[in-house]
DNA sequence: TTTTTTTACGCAAACGTTCCCGATAACGAT
DNA sequence: ATCGTTATCGGGAACGTTTGCGTAAAAAAA
């Protein structure tokens, strides 16, 4: 079942001599004749010759492999994340190894086990919404792994970092809501646990402060799971819509919630924006083709991805030990639907 | 930068015992004393030794990781698939490597090089649109690499697929339209390359004769980047709508085609369905929540890389060569909306 | 007591590669 | 003839692990 693959000791024995110069020659090492490198090539050409990573990883003690953790693939902001690692690490040369925490503490604890086990030479992750305690990811990281964290991040860990602006994007999507009119707006938001979730709620508290509207706990409702529980959202939603002050604006925080969100009102027969309009945090492709047509806080994924992993690499391969860490800040992007565009607004439209 | 981390050697050199020992120790061999056994695994834990997989995965020439690649990991499907993967993976103690091909024959060749000279056991694989020659993954399955084919298969490979039924998919979709009284079915389908293309337009074909539609070639469009490129699908529209007899339904074989041929739909400001009707596969979770609320055939990816992967795994771990090939057909399920929906019928649902 | 068996461990090779040290030969300089 | 250079190559250790084989001591059998 195994297929034997050609080494250098294969070619030296074909050419009679050593694998040392083997090796130099592939290496175009000054020290072997130009005749013998010729030599080398050619059969290395002809033999089908590749080198073994494996091999080059045990004796280089290093894998030229980075881990990346997130909470989910099948999520519009993270797949666009991992293309633009993938993007830089595929440049560089560098495998990536995605795994999953599906929102699970314990999940991510796993993963990271895993890829450390794994022996990868740096990592990227985006906490779960569950991860309270990161002394996993400190041991690791004073052990001596390159970390770079991005999105949910968490200021415990000395590294560097790349997040959208957060607080700024909140603020301006719930500015937006309150110049069109909206009175009430209240909050879905992810576990307290998370960065984007305090500096979004941040957001929305500053810019309602800002206009003199003022903040009402019972507005603002957490998903511990991040919608990953689809009833969570339900029970949000339903708890918004029992106030005896119902809101008439809804912001959610990240992707799922955003359209979780707007699922439940759809399936509860309540209409966007006519009942209660709705702006969210998503990077979905298909927001302009949703009913209605949803104004979204779209992150710059891709160039997340890549700078992370820009920053990993040169973490990884500076040979002396890094101590000024960067926090990079990318601006979100407010684009504009029909979820956010109060009724009479509305008629002028259509 | 790197930590050193500790080895057999280790524990062998602070327990003044040989490495043959520890290694046995650790393997739990059975002619080791249980004192010394104790003895190392204590040690072992108090040194927090963790067995290195490259050394490993040197001499037992194999990596313990498999392959995968997918022309997009933003697309539902293909997450959904992965998903299934990965959860299987997991559970066997194999690493899974993501490649995306992006719909490029030429990046499909330079992922397989890059899996293979990462040395994985064994690949998953759904091809790219562009793919027409498969020599290259030919040239891997006959030096031995155990391959397993999904959706989007060829059959000049003899080994393990898992596929959608995407003839009988792509019949009970176009029969439920011609049931609702459509006369007129265009298709916009994937290259004419791939496996799914052929199959689900003969569905299409198959439907049409059943019902004594006559099938029209000019009703049929092919988009040769499967969507990747905005203007093809566009294009595809456009050329349907400037027929002397324009098409009343679409059907398309595709997530991205689906997704993209109602955003030009939209764009364009065609109502779906009152001026076209539109079914389409597509895993996507928002299909309930567009404009209008998609009809569309829905695979179980999930289930297929669960599939998939379990075959893999079984052709990995085989200790004889296997020679009888399985290929899994699972059912993709039409899961209605109001796209399909003809216009006298649409005011009664409202 | 002697012989055999068992128990428990060490030595060393192997996986594929790189690279530090030599080693050899040719050649010019002394 | 001797020496120092230079060019070109090979030997062998090392990376961390497993494992076949050998062997000492201890236990059991004779």
């Amino acid at each position: 079942m195994k297929f034997e693959a050609v080494t250098i000791k294969d070619i030296a024995k074909a050419l009679g001599i050593s694998t040392s110069t083997v090796s130099r020659a592939l290496r175009d090492s000054y020290e072997i004749s130009p005749e013998t490198k010729q030599l080398v090539l050619d059969c290395a050409e002809t033999l089908n010759y590749r080198p073994n990573p494996i091999a080059l990883s045990l004796k280089e003690r290093r894998s030229r492999s980075i881990g990346v953790v997130v909470c989910e693939i099948a999520n519009s902001f993270f797949s666009q994340v991992i293309n633009g690692i993938e993007s830089i690490a595929y440049d560089k040369g560098y495998n990536v190894i995605i795994s999953q925490s599906h929102e699970s503490y314990e999940r991510e604890m796993m993963d990271l086990h895993y890829l450390s086990s794994r022996s990868v030479d740096g990592l990227l992750i985006s906490l779960s919404t569950e991860t309270n305690d990161i002394s996993h990811l400190q041991a690791l990281h004073q052990k001596g792994l390159p970390i770079v964290m991005f999105d949910r991040i968490s200021d415990e860990i000395q590294t560097h970092c790349v997040v959208a602006d957060n607080f700024k994007g909140a603020y301006e999507a719930t500015e937006h809501l309150i110049q069109r009119g909206y009175k009430k707006i209240a909050a879905i938001a992810n576990s307290e646990f998370l960065s984007i979730t305090t500096e979004r709620l941040a957001g929305y508290k500053e810019a309602l402060h800002t206009y003199g509207h003022k903040y009402n706990n019972a507005y603002v409702k957490h998903c511990f799971y991040g919608g990953m529980v689809f009833s969570e959202i339900e029970e949000a939603v339903n708890k918004l819509f029992t106030l005896k002050q119902r809101p008439d604006a809804i912001i959610t925080t990240s992707d799922k919630l955003t359209t979780g969100c707007l699922k439940t009102l759809v399936r509860r027969g309540i209409r966007v924006p006519e009942d209660i309009a709705l702006v969210g945090f998503s990077n979905s492709d298909l927001a302009e083709l949703l009913n209605p047509p949803l104004t979204v806080l779209r992150q710059p994924a891709m160039e997340m991805g890549r700078d992370a992993t820009e920053l990993l690499l040169q973490l990884i391969e500076s040979k002396r030990p890094i101590t000024q860490f960067e926090k990079r800040v990318l601006s979100p992007e407010l684009i504009l639907g029909h979820s956010s565009v109060p009724q009479p607004d509305l008629q002028l439209i259509k």
